[in-house]
DNA sequence: TGTACATCAGTGAACGCGCGTTCACTGATGTAC
DNA sequence: TGTACATCAGTGAACGCGCGTTCACTGATGTAC
């Protein structure tokens, strides 16, 4: 009847050539639409923009995609994987639990300076009219996740302190038990809870400095992160070896 | 020769009953301005929406304002004085560093999920094509300061310790010089590179909660921002009196 | 107090622009016999 | 291997919408003499 909508598209197991094509294809359009986004910011990101730099007409957009809003989940889903990778393959030279922290919280700053765009995506503000659907999630929790991990490693190592922090009341425990779930992780809750509040300090200081309410400007900013990177790993419990 | 435009006016010191009606209606705009912004967001905000809602031509706003950027500004002030008015109106029933900063830690996030889109105007993406001109810079900076202040209270009556987080090394103290300037702050280094942590914190806690990356959902939200805001004050060396 | 003139507020039409999405269509590619 | 048919990709025109901003204009309000 009508031509078939990407939405009703299902490959066949063993590809065919224009099966191959068509998701050359999709990949194509998903990376001008990726640099459009890293170029002018998710808001003004126009189908009708992406085509005219692919030289398309923009219908043509909708073999691939049911929709705008369908394209932009796309790239939310592949920034939360590109920001996971980044942290998940940060290493230290010395393997440690506080020299692994450090590296996975330089390597969030460092993908978010190069990739502005995309932090604002993922963690500024949400873009009005879109409503992130439920399959964004699993990407988006990578993110803590990889930041659990880091304590889970320093427990398992043997080399994971009390922190710094004073100890959750019965509430904050409790409150905080239905994203633990989600993650999931074996932490005790204490340092589950101190990791989490060690995301948002990470967050915050990215958001702000990346986000320009540092009027005036910090001389270092990398030292100041460090320090503040490393202040949040000792309250969790983590600290340089001294030898 | 044309119509006196905005940026031309100059209203005189004895208010004429022209000038009078005239800032009336000034505020009236911002009004539904500032409603529009509540109800939609910022990016979505519209001159020609906000004349919709007042029952005027489109162009008439422009003997109010030079231009959408210059609306939008006014309304980032008018955000900023509100939060910083906010924050320095809370006050705490026994009076003493620690819950002191606990009431402004309070309102912050208060103030925040009252105003959503205010928020995230303030402190989340950049709007798109707008660029924050010089004049919106003392606003904003009454919100650290007001948590500067917190602690040279603190300070000033003498309950104010070492805090627990790690010493600054001198390359972070020097980077953070140039903000600490232009607060400015009569605290030790230290002390205020701790405050300006605690902001990154508060405001980081205040984003991931507000923007939904909570997935699953805190059980109960107040308690584990609470038990955050009282750990940040006891890493500044801001601690309950037990007595 | 009255008159002449300047200033101002607000209107309505218009300009030029861009957007998401639909739809009938033309060829090209793949598939079944 | 060849033919008939179904499937698919991509086009180009169109729909309906909203936006910021300009401009000549009409009345109303204020001011100077």
């Amino acid at each position: 009847m009508f031509a078939t909508r990407y939405s009703e598209y299902v490959p066949s197991a063993s590809q065919s050539a224009r099966a191959r094509v068509r998701s050359e294809l999709t990949q194509e359009i998903k990376g001008a639409a990726s640099a459009a986004l890293a170029r002018d910011g998710a808001v003004v990101l126009s189908l009708r923009g992406v085509a005219r730099d692919l030289g398309m007409a923009p219908s043509a957009l909708y073999r691939y995609f049911a929709s705008r809003d369908e394209l932009l989940t796309e790239l939310i889903i592949d920034a939360y994987i590109s920001l996971a990778d980044a942290l998940e393959s940060a290493t230290a030279p010395r393997v440690g639990g506080f020299e692994h922290w450090m590296a996975v919280a330089r390597a969030m700053r460092g993908w978010a300076f190069e990739r502005p765009h995309e932090w604002a995506l993922l963690y500024g503000s949400p873009v009005p009219g879109y409503h992130a659907p439920e399959r964004t999630v699993p990407a988006a929790m990578r993110i803590p996740r990889a930041l659990v991990k880091v304590v889970e490693g320093a427990l398992a190592d043997g080399c994971l302190g009390d922190g710094t922090d004073p100890p959750a009341p019965p509430a904050a425990t409790a409150g905080v038990e239905p994203i633990l779930e989600g993650l999931p992780t074996t932490l005790p809750v204490q340092a589950a809870l101190g990791t989490l509040a060690a995301w948002e300090q990470l967050s915050g200081a990215i958001s702000l400095e990346l986000f320009g309410h540092f009027t005036g400007g910090l001389s270092d900013p990398d030292a100041v992160y460090d320090y503040i990177a490393g202040a949040t790993a000792a309250r969790i419990g983590l600290t340089p070896r001294v030898r």
